[in-house]
RNA sequence: GGGCUAGUAGCUCAGCUGGCUAGAGCACACGACUGAUAAUCGUGAGGUCGAAGGUUCAAGUCCUUCCUGGCCCA
């Protein structure tokens, strides 16, 4: 017993279990000290700018792990970019205005709401999305991610909505701002535009009518015999009260179309669809006369049944067979898709529906009637015009109000667009498309297709907490004043005192003085009282960021969102930026994938499976939940749940110990003075800091790749592999019985010193938490954080391939010898593998090999004695080396109670009979 | 319905321009050690590469169709 204390065994401090939630914030309080955020925000002249611009999200909610995926890998980014030599600022940032935080002011003020005027409701929001934005980044700031927390961008600011007023002047200068005409949800009982969101969908009972509209163009190439008869094309509805607005009827180009003779008139509907519908009219005598593709009609016209004007045939392939005739009734006020079909065919967006859900007074039979009231009147008058062929009853799914509970219309209202044609801004930012560089690749084509079809940017919303549409309205001629100047005046009164002066302030206040009506002159003005869409406001962070903070770099080098972006942020921002600066606000976009359950379903609380990062951290630490990050390939979706938490934690463990031994077993080194000179290493210590070079090597690409898994896997597979099977257990016996201070120890410990301090700065970025833990008890001069040192550099002579390719051979001989042992143990000839005597044989080059290596084998294979013998008759063959045989007993001598080898010179000294003549030499 | 995208062992990932019995690690089973010990070491068992066709001397890798997911639209 007394030998053991003669023994060089590992010692370290350093905890063995990471207790992260509770060592982590201990950690933090540690960079809270050092002041880590501003110094890594200072900038370094000497360093090239790495700008990643964050995406801001939306100043309502804890945060989700979808949240979390998304911020940590940004702060993997930038501590890696960090540590190569950047200087990569990160400046957070919170999207505060918008519909759900003014949705959940409005409960909170219930009643209370009606007596408050909108500047105060304003203010209410402003204090809701504060107290959200201090919740928020607590929360990522516990997921120990890096920024300049104490001056991020709200897009809320009075510096920040200035500019976003400063940006709409922009595109007004340039003539991309202009009014037109959308549907949108309008509830006429609270006389007020609705956001999708305040729609309630439930079942209805609506009227089902077909209607005939007569076709009066002449007819296309080789239909004569259509002409014979009166020819009308059959529309199915359950909205009557939309005919009147009806300018067209739609066609699929991809489906047939048949026209059926019934006797007194021919009618035409989808091929697919005329037998349920005749069945329905009780039509029972007719005959299919012609069959055709409804191409040939396109921009043709049929009478409205009604009114005296054209209603077009058009196309479009939303047209299905699923209900209806395949003609499909299109009133471009009244319906999306009817909206899109209208732009598309250049028809007017008719709404002859007012604010309170009336007709107007002008309008021929219905003037004045309310709808859908007036629903049993339409049928009538189709009825006695000779156009109505069926009139039934339909329950279905309709659009209801929240707020009263009752059916709501669709109804095309004054909006103001950005145009995609104007400045060919719709070409342009294809153009620019093509020079950013989209990780992953297929990100262009997904956001080229939208740009390519999208419709002009509607960016007004009729709410109130928001940025204001700064344009006026002449209250003589009601012509609307979207003039630069102006707005840009508008803008410089937010930049002092925020936007909530729109809302207070006489417009007479708002304007520069002076301004009159450019159409007639007169110079009393009303403000427009819609809000500009929130896309808007998060889409010129370039401009209100990025540029503006002398930190950051226009444009930026980096954004990085959740794929969905391609539609929100990445979108948004490429279109303002290009309308206004004709440049692109990124040089790359990379993207990630969505996190779901470990089945592969989106999270939702219905279901049950929701996994939130405040509950990971209690239980494992945040730690945990940056080592997932780095475990799945983001760029296609993620999967989270116990089972894979409990595996990462698992391989952080393994990371973990190999860090721990290793500071165990340097715990009286010291760098500076004991230190051994590369060439002066043993053989296989050159072997591990090879292959420590090579795996330095392979993280750096993966960091510059943003291949954050590919690291993961190198890094544990290094740990546990190379590392804790091979080298460290092989350097047990050396480490604990060699002299203390001697040059074979040393050199083991020079090894694993430079092997944890790389692995240390390597897994930073990631494993952030940890990586300052055992910074903290790595011997030697060095920085006061890790996140404040570098990469290592390349060692280019620490790569020895063929000493590489010799420790491959004698891996594989090793491979086989542990099989044989393992024979060995099962057959209860030996326990440990020191209790064993390996004999090896082999022939030609194989058997040279092993002879020349014969000194250290034993070493390697962790036995007590090998030797290479010429011939081995009752033995195993090798599995991976078929030409090597190999035989294993218990090994020669008795057991030295020093150092547990197996030696004949056990008992031989009279001063020391327990121990071997190499533990004797040892401890002279 | 459309645009983009994914589907290799229970899990997380490799597998380059088609070419040796499809690889790791983890988890699992069994065993060893008790000087990395709520650790460590060894061995083993896991895959018709989503399915079906096709091209080829040869396909996880190329082509077609289908199935099942995801994001965004409609």
């Amino acid at each position: 017993m007394a030998y053991k204390e003669t023994l060089n065994l590992p010692s370290t401090d350093f905890p063995m279990r990471g207790n992260l939630p509770q060592r982590e914030p201990e950690i933090m309080q540690r960079w809270v000290e050092l002041d880590l955020d501003r110094l890594l925000s200072e900038p370094d002249p000497d360093k090239p700018n790495f700008t990643l611009h964050d995406g801001p999200p939306y100043a309502n909610g804890n945060i989700h792990i979808g949240h979390a995926l998304n911020k940590i890998l940004k702060d993997i980014v930038i501590k890696s970019k960090r540590m190569q030599g950047f200087y990569a600022p990160y400046v957070p940032g919170w999207d505060c205005h918008g519909l759900p935080i003014e949705l959940k002011v409005d409960q909170k003020l219930g009643k209370k709401k009606r007596e408050m005027s909108k500047a105060e409701v304003r203010k209410e929001c402003r204090a809701y999305a504060r107290e959200w934005v201090e919740i928020q980044s607590d929360e990522f700031r516990r997921l120990g991610i890096f920024g300049d927390w104490q001056h991020p961008y709200l897009t809320m600011t009075p510096g920040y909505e200035a500019t976003t007023a400063r940006e709409l002047a922009r595109f007004a200068e340039r003539d991309g701002l202009y009014k037109g005409r959308k549907p949108i949800h309008w509830c006429s009982s609270c006389v007020t535009a609705l956001a999708e969101a305040e729609v309630e969908y439930e079942d209805h009972t609506s009227p089902s009518i077909y209607v005939k509209f007569p076709y009066l163009d002449e007819l296309p190439e080789g239909f004569t015999e259509l002409a014979e008869k009166p020819l009308a094309f059959v529309i199915w509805t359950t909205t009557p009260w939309t005919i009147p607005a009806n300018l067209a009827v739609c066609l699929n180009p991809e489906l047939a179309y048949v026209a059926i003779d019934t006797g007194d008139e021919i009618l035409v509907m989808a091929e697919g669809l005329y037998a349920k519908v005749l069945a329905e009219l009780n039509i029972t005598d007719f005959k299919v006369i012609k069959t055709f593709q409804a191409d040939v009609f396109e921009k043709r016209a049929c009478r409205h049944p009604l009114y005296d004007r054209a209603s077009l045939l058009v196309l479009g392939d939303y047209v299905t067979l699923e209900a209806g005739t395949g003609c499909v009734h299109t009133a471009p006020g009244h319906g999306q898709d009817d909206y899109l079909t209208g732009l598309r065919y250049g028809l007017e967006i008719y709404n002859p529906v007012d604010d309170y859900g009336r007709y107007r007074k002008d309008l021929e039979f219905f003037g004045g009637e309310k709808v859908p009231a007036v629903n049993p009147q339409v049928s009538a008058k189709l009825a006695e015009v000779g156009a109505l062929l069926n009139e039934d009853k339909v329950t279905h799914s309709y659009p209801h109000c929240w707020r009263c509970k009752k059916p709501i219309i669709f109804r095309a209202t004054e909006q103001w667009f950005i145009s995609m044609e104007a400045n060919q801004l719709r070409q342009k930012a294809l153009n620019h498309i093509n020079d950013v560089q989209w990780i992953p690749p297929w990100g262009r084509n997904r956001i080229y297709n939208m740009i390519e079809n999208r419709p002009d940017w509607c960016i007004s919303r009729q709410r109130s907490w928001g940025v204001p549409i700064t344009v006026f309205y002449c209250n003589k001629c009601d012509e609307a004043l979207a003039d630069g100047k102006v707005m840009h005046h508008v803008a410089d009164l937010f930049e002092a005192t925020g936007s909530d002066i729109w809302f207070e302030k006489d417009t007479k206040d708002l304007m520069p003085e002076g301004t009159v009506c450019p159409s007639c002159g007169y110079d009393d003005f009303r403000k427009e009282m819609d809000i500009l869409d929130v896309w808007f406001d998060s889409g010129v962070s370039h401009a209100a960021v990025v540029e503006q903070n002398d930190h950051l770099k226009t444009p930026a080098d980096l954004y990085l969102e959740g794929s969905d972006q391609h539609r929100g942020w990445f979108h948004s921002s490429l279109l303002a930026a290009v309308g206004t600066r004709d440049a692109a606000p990124y040089k790359a976009v990379l993207t990630h994938g969505f996190v779901l359950d470990e089945k592969g379903r989106p999270m939702s609380k219905s279901v049950g499976n929701v996994v939130a990062p405040e509950k990971v951290i209690k239980q494992y630490g945040a730690e945990i939940l940056r080592l997932w990050v780095a475990t799945q390939d983001y760029r296609n979706d993620t999967r989270v749940g116990d089972a894979i938490l409990k595996q990462v934690s698992e391989a952080y463990r393994r990371i973990r110990n190999t860090a721990r031994y290793i500071l165990g077993n340097i715990h009286d080194f010291d760098p500076a003075t004991d230190s051994v000179a590369d060439k002066d290493l043993l053989e296989i210590d050159r072997w591990a800091l090879s292959r420590l070079e090579e795996l330095a090597t392979r993280v750096r690409k993966a960091y510059e790749a943003y291949e954050f898994h590919v690291l993961h896997h190198a890094l544990h597979n290094f740990c546990a592999v190379d590392m804790s099977a091979f080298y460290l257990d092989v350097l047990k016996d050396r480490l604990y019985t060699s002299p203390a201070a001697g040059h074979a120890r040393r050199s083991a410990q020079t090894a694993m010193y430079r092997i944890l301090d790389t692995l240390t700065r390597m897994m930073a970025p990631v494993l952030s938490f940890t990586a300052e833990e055992i910074w903290g008890f790595l011997p030697g001069e060095r920085e006061a954080s890790v996140h404040l040192a570098g990469f290592p550099n390349f060692e280019a002579g620490l790569i020895d391939v063929d000493l590489e390719k010799k420790y491959e051979r004698i891996l594989a001989v090793r491979s086989d010898v542990a099989k044989v042992l393992e024979q060995a143990r099962t057959e209860k000839t030996i326990g440990h593998s020191l209790d064993a005597r390996v004999e090896l044989a082999a022939d030609g080059n194989l058997g040279a090999f092993l002879t020349s290596e014969a000194e250290q084998l034993a070493s390697l294979f962790i036995v007590s004695q090998v030797e290479i013998c010429d011939n081995l008759d009752d033995s195993s063959a090798g599995e991976n080396l078929s030409e090597l045989k190999i035989r294993v007993s218990k090994a020669d001598g008795e057991k030295c109670s020093r150092c547990w080898n197996y030696a004949t010179t056990v008992g031989k000294s009279e001063d020391h009979p327990e121990i071997c003549r190499r533990c004797i030499q040892a401890i002279a």
